[in-house]
DNA sequence: GGCGTACTGTACCGTACGGTACGGATAATT
DNA sequence: AATTATCCGTACCGTACGGTACAGTACGCC
């Protein structure tokens, strides 16, 4: 009635519904029970079947559901310089960091990997989908278009971004999902974003002087 | 009897159930039964409740028991030159993603992460153990001796291992976790080890003339 | 009012699996 | 030979949970 989105794909209490099962998933993990979630959403279970198929269908659903959520902005199509990418890269990952360190995350995650073992359902690959192939394919234009403005150099764009990744997530993405108690303790997210760009531009930036290399290929 | 090693944590006959046990949970990760390792192994569950006490004991008796397998040598404790500290640390590199890429540990790392939700056992807190710590711990001194011969220079040491791990690992762990079939292709080994070990020098080398650090990239 | 739709709540079924009990086989010890 | 210990195989129990059936309720529509 009210916000009524383009793409509706849920109804209104249908993401009641999906928001309990959120809650419930980040809490309780994989123990999560088709009875608790009906209990949580004061919905039925025949409903629950009857929208979702099954325990899994259920399952997908939400993390499809969560995924939309998280839906960001494409950012500008210009060519940036040198402060301006590093501004941009280092803004993208406080945001990266900032979500994987997240509850929700890490619980869909873990949720994830779990079902990426009995493979019965493509969980893993809408996490994947969603995850660290999103932020490629987000991140990949941004990178080209810096090494078009000569501020960057790499040969493929996959390792370049690989390595970015590397860089900004290190060894915390894999303790928070171990479980690690000073995990999140261990995210300084300005801090960590800061770094990792340094780093990044100490290993792919353009040749220096840079000023040099603006003037030359100035175009 | 005959191979009585000086630490016998387990039986011989123990380690055959371990090992049946290990082989089921690689093929059917979280979903293995009480009945299937009796069965593959040839053993009563009584025998398996006697010795494990319960399901999650024998969980972890068996990540432990594997994890005792992959105790390795302790490197020397001489203070290495530039080339010898990087071929050091790209031998390391390479045995690190040989394990982080195999079946075991992927296997091992998904029952971990999948514990670590409903935490009632402290799987995660072992594998992490004999992850990351037990990586970090074996790197750690090396990274140092590196930094006493002027090799090397960082803050902390923390943040030089942690660096080092995100070159090294990227992401490939995690999408191998999540069941990205293109995970095994994804490694290169000595090829990724190689690539991040001179990513760290360029990040951590000591000052040294563009010349000299071209010259090592020369191969 | 009568009817269909959509949903809730609950009771129920089937099954899979963790855990236990017990009988029997083997082998070492006395 | 008798006893004991160890362990296999299997039958069994209890329970938790996925999934289904069904009765009841609210609401809109003719």
């Amino acid at each position: 009635m009210l916000t009524q989105a383009p793409e509706t794909e849920f109804s209104e209490r249908q993401s009641e519904v999906l928001s309990a099962a959120l809650d419930l998933m980040v809490e309780t993990g994989d123990g999560f029970t088709m009875n608790g979630v009906a209990a949580r959403a004061n919905c039925s279970k025949e409903t629950l079947y009857k929208w979702f198929g099954d325990r899994d269908g259920l399952l997908t659903a939400t993390v499809r559901w969560q995924a939309s959520k998280v839906k960001i902005d494409t950012p500008t199509g210009e060519r940036p310089d040198r402060a301006g990418l590093q501004n941009i890269l280092e803004r993208f990952a406080e945001r990266w960091l900032t979500v994987l360190s997240g509850d929700v995350s890490v619980a869909l995650n873990r949720l994830a990997v779990s079902h990426a073992a009995s493979s019965k359902s493509d969980l893993g690959t809408i996490v994947l989908q969603n995850g660290p192939f999103a932020m490629a394919a987000r991140l990949k234009p941004i990178l080209e278009l810096g090494r078009e403005a000569g501020v960057i150099e790499f040969t493929t764009t996959d390792e370049a971004f690989r390595s970015f990744f590397g860089l900004v997530v290190r060894d915390m993405q894999i303790r928070a999902l171990l479980g690690d108690e000073r995990g999140a303790d261990l995210v300084d997210v300005k801090q960590d974003a800061k770094r990792a760009t340094q780093q990044f531009f100490a290993l792919f930036g353009a040749q220096q002087s840079a000023t040099q290399q603006l003037k030359t290929h100035a175009n």
